[in-house]
DNA sequence: GCGACAG
DNA sequence: ATCTTGTCGC
C-alpha cells in the first residue's frame, strides 16, 4: 500500500483521530537488513521558529557522512501525545533534503511507546516508508522496573498489558533511555541498533550529532558572539 | 475528580 | 524545548 500523506494543519481532536487511523498501519516486526547508514533527527526552537537537523552516520562506524538543516515557523503548540504535529513537518523537510535516504532513522522521542501507539518515530516511519526507532530521554506512558546498572541491560516498558518498549541502560550507572520500535522492525532490533549507536554517552551518536547541528541549547543570533558561564567577556 | 504528561 | 551557575561524583 502507498505511504500515507496528510495535512498538518489539524486541530488537536483531528490530530488524535488521525493518529488512531495511522497506528493501525504501523508494522513492528522484522529486522532491517544490510543497514549501512543510520540517521539522527532532532529539532530545536527559538522564538517562533523551529529548526530541524537530519544527520547521516555510516553504520556501524558511526562516522558522519551527510546532514541537512531546515528552519520554519512553529505552527502547533506542544501537547504531550501530539508533538509530532509540532516537530514532524520540519523534521520531514530536513530528511528530504538529504542527498540519499538513510537505511534507518532514530528519533528523539517515542515510537510505539505512545498512548495511541503512534509516537513521532512511528508516524515518521509511515510517512517516509523507512525503518525508524524512537529513543526518548524520558517516559511518556507505561511502567517499568529499573533495569540492571550495567550498560546493555534493559527492562520492558508496559502499558495496558502490552510491551510497548524498553528502558535501556546505554551507559553503566546512568539513567536509562526509552526505546521503542517506530516502524518496520521489532523491539529487540530497536534495542540492538540503539546500543550499537552508543559510544561514550547516554544518548546515541545519531541524536547527539543531530542535536549538535540543530543548535543544541536553542536557536540564537550568531552575531551575538560567544557567551561565557558568567555572561562576562573572557579575560 | 486527580495525577501524569516525548520535546 | 528553553531559561541558566555552580557543583557533587565517578
Amino acid at each position: 500500500m502507498a505511504p500515507p500523506s496528510h495535512p498538518w494543519n489539524l486541530s488537536p481532536s483531528e490530530a488524535i483521530a488521525l493518529q488512531k487511523e495511522l497506528a493501525a498501519r504501523v508494522i513492528c516486526r522484522g529486522t532491517p537488513e544490510n543497514v549501512k547508514t543510520v540517521a539522527g533527527v532532532d529539532v530545536s526552537f527559538g522564538g517562533e521558529m523551529a529548526r530541524a537537523a537530519a544527520v547521516v552516520l555510516g553504520f556501524p562506524d558511526l562516522e558522519v557522512t551527510d546532514h541537512a538543516v531546515v528552519t520554519r515557523p512553529v505552527t502547533f503548540p506542544y501537547i504531550p501525545g501530539l508533538f509530532t504535529f509540532r516537530e514532524g513537518p520540519v523534521a520531514v523537510a530536513a530528511i528530504e533534503q538529504l542527498a540519499k535516504r538513510p537505511d534507518l532513522i532514530i528519533f528523539d522521542g517515542q515510537g510505539l511507546a505512545h498512548p495511541r501507539r503512534l509516537g513521532i518515530a512511528s508516524h515518521m516511519g509511515l510517512l517516509l516508508d523507512l525503518p525508524t526507532i524512537g529513543c526518548a530521554k524520558t517516559r511518556l506512558c507505561g511502567t517499568f522496573d529499573p533495569p540492571g546498572p550495567e550498560k546493555g541491560s534493559w527492562s520492558p516498558l508496559i502499558h495496558r498489558g502490552e510491551v510497548i518498549g524498553a528502558a535501556v541502560r546505554t551507559r553503566t550507572n546512568v539513567r536509562p533511555v526509552f526505546v521503542s520500535p517506530g516502524h518496520l522492525l521489532d523491539l529487540p532490533s530497536a534495542i540492538r541498533f540503539v546500543l550499537a549507536c552508543c559510544r561514550k554517552y547516554r544518548l546515541p551518536e545519531t541524536t547527539r550529532q543531530a542535536d549538535h547541528v540543530a543548535g543544541g541549547g536553542g536557536i540564537r543570533d550568531p552575531s551575538a558572539g560567544p557567551r561565557t558561564p558568567s555572561g562576562r567577556p573572557r579575560p
